[in-house]
DNA sequence: CCATTGCGTTCCGCTTGGCGGAACTCTAGC
DNA sequence: GCTAGAGTTCCGCCAAGCGGAACGCAATGG
């Protein structure tokens, strides 16, 4: 039934013929710098205008491209939400992997990647503890910025407002917030480089969070080590904060290296 | 052949089922937060998890996904190349940044920048007015393009599918909806050049919006300058409309030009 | 250790979805 | 008006891809 010139293309293992042209035709578009037409993509790719015209409709029907003037396509806006999501995962993820795995190791408690997303933030990845009783977090839903160690790592180094709102937040939650000393809170944060929680939410659970930074010095996220709260006293616990933050800068220089 | 189930998903006008299949996966992951696996793919389209297997391995092959943990899946790198793409074509904010406050120092009313995103506008910046009472938006959340002065003045210059899908929508809202007045109006602004309303939800407030486009020549969005109804009458009206149209102009060629 | 569960991956018979060639429509230029 | 070349639509035909099921693997519980 394929019959298209296959001499530019190649197959995948395990994939589709009429798969691997979806694919072929949005890399097209990746590449290109100005709109293209059925006939340009046919003739690059070496398949017929019917099939090339079909792709480009079941991409446009999900936004992936959209048409441009002389029936030709352009990228489309689901593409530009693709960004977002390819930047926060491939960039941070696979930098601070390595880097928080070996956290793990030293602390033998889990350890987990956060980055901020709008005003929350995101559990984005975790190296559990290889220990029986251990900390585990659902990657995907996100959480206020007002509470928990990493989030409040990341609050600390953002601009008022955020802090403004997050305390908004708090005193509808809990009309006896002291904004002061939650203010003040946040500024130790800032002043040691972390932020640390002691069963805070009555889950039994304790953290020792980090903030890391971009380039041009915006918090982006927080990594944490966190594991339950008999194993958090203080005894260790300076060691602790200093592979905690020690990691947390190697994040933030492996961001600048990149 | 094909036997997924489709209450979820949605085919194309023209497309193939194969294909969209390609592009539902690919949303899926633009709307995930943490790596999916073939499973739960498979669960949230209604697919089998040998087809979504085999679109995995495709999309795999042109690094638009990449493989994660735990035989999962995450975006990978042309994605990200596709998406910068994307994101060039957007990367709107920045161009439009000083035109608009120079709009709001002319104006002494609210500017503001809007985007066509899929088939709904977002506000993306606004500079507000240093006047005590003005008006003040939320960026981020969807608008429809049916009402508005700033989602008219890109509908305007949108294909008839867009105008019937706005149609439509109006029409659930309001069953005394004048169609030929809608359409009759749209015409006008797009010759005009620019759209306005005065009061138009009854929130006292009043816009006058045009639109930009891109390099070829498609409206990209909106800008407009908005402020309370009282400071909106026929007084300077059309030095205000120049002002807001000149502005649109600029921005449509400082996108051109990058 | 075994059984169960649930994931991802591979296999294979069957059929219909999508292929490709061609016709059609539209536009621009001469 | 004719030609060329683009995008869009049509339709006969058949093999690509479907989906069900088996397989491999890992984790968990008894």
């Amino acid at each position: 039934m394929v019959k298209g010139t296959t001499a530019v293309r190649q197959d995948s293992n395990g994939g589709t013929e009429s798969a691997d042209r979806v694919a072929d035709v949005l890399l097209l578009f990746a590449q290109a710098s100005h709109p293209l037409g059925v006939t340009q993509i046919a003739r690059s790719l070496g398949l017929s205008k019917a099939v090339v015209h079909r792709i480009l409709q079941s991409l446009t029907s999900r936004s992936l491209l959209q048409a441009a003037r002389g029936s030709t396509y352009v990228l489309g806006p689901t593409a530009t939400t693709l960004a977002a999501k390819a930047w926060s995962q491939l960039d941070i993820r696979s930098l601070a992997s390595p880097i928080l795995r070996r956290l793990r190791d030293d602390t033998l408690e889990t350890t987990t990647l956060s980055v901020l997303v709008g005003h929350q933030r995101i559990y984005l990845d975790q190296f559990e503890s290889p220990q029986e009783v251990k900390m585990v977090v659902e990657l995907g839903p996100r959480f206020p910025l007002h509470s928990g160690a990493s989030s409040r790592a990341i609050l600390a180094h953002l601009p008022t407002v955020f802090v403004d709102e997050a305390v908004g937040q708090l005193r509808a939650l809990r009309t006896d917030l002291d904004v002061e000393a939650y203010v003040a809170a946040l500024e130790a944060i800032r002043e040691h480089g972390y932020a640390s929680s002691l069963n805070e939410r009555g889950t039994g659970a304790a953290s020792i969070a980090a903030p890391f930074f971009d380039a041009g010095g915006n918090v982006m996220g927080s990594i944490s080590s966190s594991g339950p709260v008999s194993r958090y006293g203080e005894e260790g616990h300076q060691d602790h904060v200093r592979l905690v933050v020690t990691a947390a800068r190697a994040i933030t220089a492996a961001l600048a290296a990149a």
